[in-house]
DNA sequence: TATTTGCATGGAAGCGCTTCCATCGCAACA
DNA sequence: TGTTGCGATGGAAGCGCTTCCATGCAAATA
């Protein structure tokens, strides 16, 4: 079945040491005469010698697998979800391990107790998005080396790793106001989701940050669907909203797309800007101003602390990183 | 690290048999007598035994897992490749087995091969697309079991798994023609890609089955992108067309989106159909006269496949999924 | 009843690796 | 020169499982 297969006693008998020793040499632990652990080392790459990782497992050592696991309901229409399993796959091989996609058909924390108890993966980086608790819980108390990405219920003891949102949405939004946005209103993302709040939270920090109230009249409870952006195209019209801050893209290229079809000028009558940095497939809107989730980042934070808690290292157990707002043509010139 | 553990010989214990039997038992190995199959196997669902799949490989069983590699080039852009990686890795729960995604960042049959002798990864799925010959020649010939899905240069001695596409695409054109489109124009993707060339036979097919020949004029070489089918509106209206078949979903919706903004009526001055099944992001616009590319139905196959080439089985060397034309609004009811 | 057949079962080896422990040799010390 | 100490090394156990092989037992046959 596998192609070649040189064995760790191969290389040791070519080497003329021990097994042992040649375990030590490759492994880089010490106890081993530099000259030794050099040959070794050159005997086991010409021969093309690859460890078996179930061996190595089973001997105790690492696997050198991570799990990532994404609410498979929010594979398909996330462009979240996509995104952030290239990027961990590519981050995961720059580390050299190797990444399982686990589902969550049956129970997520079933799925990936069972993997975690099969012994084949060391650690699960889990797209929190609106990850319930009992969930990320019962992981953790598993003693499962876990790492969030994304906005999350606050969780005590666990690794988070997250975009920004609090600060740069008010800098967007404040931005907005500042050049103009007297009656600036918000969609929002469904309630239960935590990046939707936190986006919230930055509309109004925003607007206490220079004594304003936010007028609550403004503030559009949505969903985050492309179609509740464009279904609200004549409410916000009628709001007399001259400023439209959607929590996310898709909302935002629904919105456009309704006000386009209704003649009204963006950002001439209306400026609008959005959350995450995605691609509009409208290839004639202008680029939407809006805050770009660094998701290569985000999977190099993740995959550098899952591979520290397993190790037994102590990484940050928050870590924020820091999105780029991007200005399109949807708003005004940043310096207006 | 391993939050419970509970080992084949606690389970053997606990059912006074000896290891090996209950190895045999819960592996529906027979020379079990069924009274202790059950009983063995209870206790081991009581117990909340899991199977350690580090040392069932090690063993010289399976590991399963299988690994699925799809080119990251295409992971970003193609709808193909989220849609894929879902149903495979439903696909691959369903059938008990591990999905590791392998990515190739360095060398693709590197990295496979790679997997496959750490003893991870029995078997891989390839997401063809546009795969280099020597990629997946090197696989087989490394005695990798392999599954390619989708289309891909003729190759013997692979297992493919493909959607229907001749045929189908035949069919539709077909259509087209029928209901009043005597002149149809073909926008055609990359001519490296297999599936893009199957596209335009299908479309020459329809018109051979008709003894009308293809209008060189109306074939527009393009690639597959959105921008493409947008930017060649004016080209296809002042080709006179009547009709266009995009081989792919892209396309059309870009050319829908350059017709509209042209005042060009779909389908009344022109009718338009594509490929794939894709959702159009643009909520105004009509649903797409297509075919709808069954993924899940791919990925069940070829997960079947790779399964039994992995058993030493020999699953059938092509198997093509039928799909199915939905028929939208760009193109004139089907019974016309 | 004696013998063969065949199925159910247990014992034990071993997959390739890591790691504990004992050993050995050498340098530094008394 | 005799000890001690320590770093380098090898031997061997064992991770949890599968599977070969031998054993034992019951049913089927002569």
């Amino acid at each position: 079945m596998t192609p070649v297969d040189v064995t760790l006693g191969q290389v040791a008998r070519q080497a003329g040491v021990s097994p042992a020793t040649a375990s030590r040499a490759l492994n880089g632990k010490n106890g081993v005469k530099p000259d030794v652990r050099e040959r070794v080392k050159i005997i086991a790459d010409a021969l093309g010698y690859r460890p078996n990782r179930a061996a190595r497992n089973l001997a105790g050592g690492r696997t050198s697998v991570i799990g990532l696991i994404i609410g498979s309901s929010h594979f398909r229409d996330d462009f979240y979800a996509t995104t952030l399993v290239e990027a961990v796959a590519f981050e995961a091989d720059r580390h050299d391990e190797g990444l399982m996609l686990l589902t969550d058909s049956k129970s997520p924390s079933t799925a990936v107790r069972n993997m975690v108890s099969d012994g084949l993966v060391e650690g699960v980086i889990v797209g929190a998005l609106a990850a319930g608790d009992e969930w990320v819980v019962e992981l953790i108390e598993a003693n499962v080396p876990t790492v969030l990405v994304g906005a999350h219920p606050p969780q005590p003891d666990v690794c988070v790793v997250d975009v920004e949102t609090l600060r740069s949405t008010a800098d967007l939004v404040g931005h907005m106001i500042d050049s103009g946005c007297e009656r600036l209103a918000i969609l929002t993302g469904p309630s239960y989701r935590q990046d939707a709040l936190t986006r919230l939270d930055g509309f109004r920090l925003a607007h206490s940050e220079r004594d304003l109230a936010v007028d609550e009249d403004l503030v559009f409870r949505s969903n985050y669907r492309r179609r509740s952006g464009y279904d609200l195209s004549d409410t916000i019209i009628e709001s007399g909203a001259n400023g439209v801050f959607a929590s996310n893209d898709d909302m935002a290229f629904g919105l456009f797309q309704g006000l386009r079809e209704r003649h009204v000028s963006v950002p001439g009558d209306i400026s609008l800007a959005g959350f995450d940095g995605t691609f509009s497939t409208d290839l004639s809107a202008p680029e939407l101003t809006t805050i770009v989730v660094p998701y290569e980042q985000l999977a190099q934070a993740a995959v550098r602390s899952l591979v520290q808690l397993i190790d037994g290292e102590t990484p940050a157990m928050v870590q924020m990183i820091e999105p780029e707002i991007r200005f399109g043509e949807t708003t005004r010139p940043p310096n207006n």
